[in-house]
RNA sequence: GGCGACGUAGCCAAGUGGUAAGGCACGGGUCUGCAAAACCCUGACCGUGGGUUCGAUUCCCACCGUCGCCUCCA
């Protein structure tokens, strides 16, 4: 079983296989960082980070790509606003996008290329397309001749005919001239004290997409293997990438263009435009664990639907996680037995067997998590009604410790829910806890209802096992 | 107007040409000092109308509904 993702530009599925053989390459569309990024923006990062991991368990090695815009109109326009420099603007949002993206368990790509960093390859670049009769100077500015390269629209289907300028709302179509409405700005000329980079094709700024071939040809190659991004970028992001890119080096940019869904609130798309957006200090201040948000963003539907986001839907997750949680806790804490494996030691590494192969086959379908988490779901409830009929061997806790430790280098939340849990019971609580292990001793159970009461109230919950006394937080959301 | 996606139980959602995973919530049980956790039981004619087929939720067409993109939004 070969790993097959779903390709935008074929509109089919087709298997991951490495240009270079054992060595994927993968560029992800990072933010820009002119605001804190939203949790819609998260779902890709979040589905991103979930085909990076997955392709880690396929392939010897992975390079992972992202770039952060961190020049563009808005983020100019803010910074004579503030009368900072670009990096004084951006350096606040960049930190507070690593700090949500460490926070969600996202694993950091192996570059982080910035576009300021970049200018140097930026202005080759379009030299090289002047050069090759793909691009054309007008007051300064350079922009890419769309008539110079036929197959445009080859990625969203997008004709000339089709197109209307200025139907999404979003732009003002008068700030720059060009020939044709299609062509887009590769280079735009800025005056002596507007902020831009002094070239030898003058002084300016680049337009948006150029940095995202410069930086992927210098990091991965003028070819490689996977480029991510949100279905808001297929078009005319990525279809202005592939004409730049590939009208300057003549060779196929990218294998494989994969699109992840919107989240939306309402029906609606999340976006800062709207306003109905929430970050990731927003949902947490309301009570929600990482670990569900992550949870909620990763699995609750596959990567290509969109999804609609609301307090429901986050405490679902919440609960959802909470059954994986416990079902970890009691693994960890089984009483084994040591002796010849027995049949409930045949059966539950019988039902570990399907959910690895279910698991491992939802995935290699073009990332579908939702259908590999049922699976999981079901094998798990199999495997607590054979631990419900008595002991089984430490040979079984350690193949269900690993089945936990796989699927979760994947979903990655357990891990964000172990890091949640150092945080340890304060003295007071502390206390509670033992008074109550006590008072259950001594059987007086008005005095050990009492304190679980109290234990809760400080999100602690106590269950009462025949090992005795166990406690777990919970989200406070959670009552 | 062009291109595209989606519509499955109270909610979320996977999936298949032969009558539908899973999660959450609800109700009833087992277990428990009581709970919790776990387990058992209980729920769907898969947007509407046609067509293809022995047979469609799954393929085709139309329609209705929702949404996205159409020059710097993940």
């Amino acid at each position: 079983m070969t790993l097959q993702l779903h390709d935008t530009m074929s509109r089919e599925l087709v298997a991951v296989e490495p240009l270079e053989p054992g060595h994927v390459r993968l560029y992800t569309c990072g933010p820009t960082v002119w605001n804190r990024v939203h949790i819609g923006n998260f779902r890709t990062f979040i589905f991103e980070d979930v085909l990076r991991r997955w392709l880690e368990r396929r392939f010897p090695k992975v390079t992972h790509v992202m770039n952060l815009t961190d020049v563009d109109d808005r983020i100019i326009r803010n910074a004579v606003e503030h009368g900072f420099s670009l990096d004084e603007e951006t350096a606040p949002w960049i930190a507070a996008f690593d700090e949500d993206r460490d926070t969600l368990g996202i694993r950091p790509a192996h570059h982080y290329p910035r576009a300021t960093q970049y200018i140097e390859q930026m202005v080759d670049l379009i030299a090289r397309l002047e050069r090759a009769g793909a691009a054309y100077r007008t007051d300064g500015s350079y922009y890419f001749h769309i008539a110079a390269f036929p197959e445009y629209g080859k990625l969203s289907g997008a004709r000339a005919e089709g197109l209307v300028s200025g139907a999404s709302g979003r732009i003002d179509a008068d700030d720059y001239t060009k020939e044709d409405v299609r062509d887009f700005a590769l280079w735009k000329a800025v005056g002596p004290d507007e902020i831009g980079w002094d070239t030898r094709i003058g002084r300016g700024h680049p337009g948006w997409h150029i940095e995202c071939s410069a930086m992927s040809m210098a990091l991965l190659g003028e070819s490689f293997d996977i480029h991510c991004g949100g279905v808001d970028n297929i078009f005319p992001h990525h279809e202005n990438e592939i004409a730049q890119s590939e009208a300057a080096t003549g060779k196929r940019f990218v294998r494989i263009w994969c699109h992840s869904q919107h989240l939306r609130v309402s029906g609606e798309k999340m976006a800062k435009r709207l306003g109905n957006f929430a970050t990731v200090p927003d949902v947490l201040e309301e009570g929600a664990s990482p670990a569900a948000l992550r949870y909620l963003l990763a699995a609750r539907t596959h990567y290509r639907k969109s999804l609609d986001y609301s307090d429901d839907l986050l405490a679902d997750s919440t609960m959802a996680v909470q059954r994986l949680v416990d079902f970890q806790t009691r693994v960890d804490g089984l009483h084994t037995v040591e002796e010849d494996a027995n049949p409930r030691d045949e059966a539950i590494l019988a039902s570990v067997r399907l959910m690895r192969i279910g698991f491992d086959e939802a995935m290699d379908d073009d990332l579908n998590l939702p259908e590999a988490m049922g699976i999981v779901f079901s094998g798990l409830r199999d495997v607590n009604r054979v631990l419900d009929s008595g002991p089984v061997g430490a040979e079984t806790q350690r193949t269900l410790q690993h089945l936990l430790a796989d699927v979760d280098d994947v979903l990655g939340v357990l891990a964000l829910v172990a890091r949640d849990r150092q945080a340890a019971p304060d003295a007071e609580e502390q206390r509670w806890l033992d008074e109550r292990a006590a008072a259950r001793a001594a059987r007086d159970f008005a005095q050990s209802d009492h304190l679980r009461v109290q234990l809760a109230s400080r999100g602690i919950e106590v269950e009462d096992t025949p090992q005795g006394q166990r406690w777990k937080r919970i989200s406070p959301r959670r009552g």
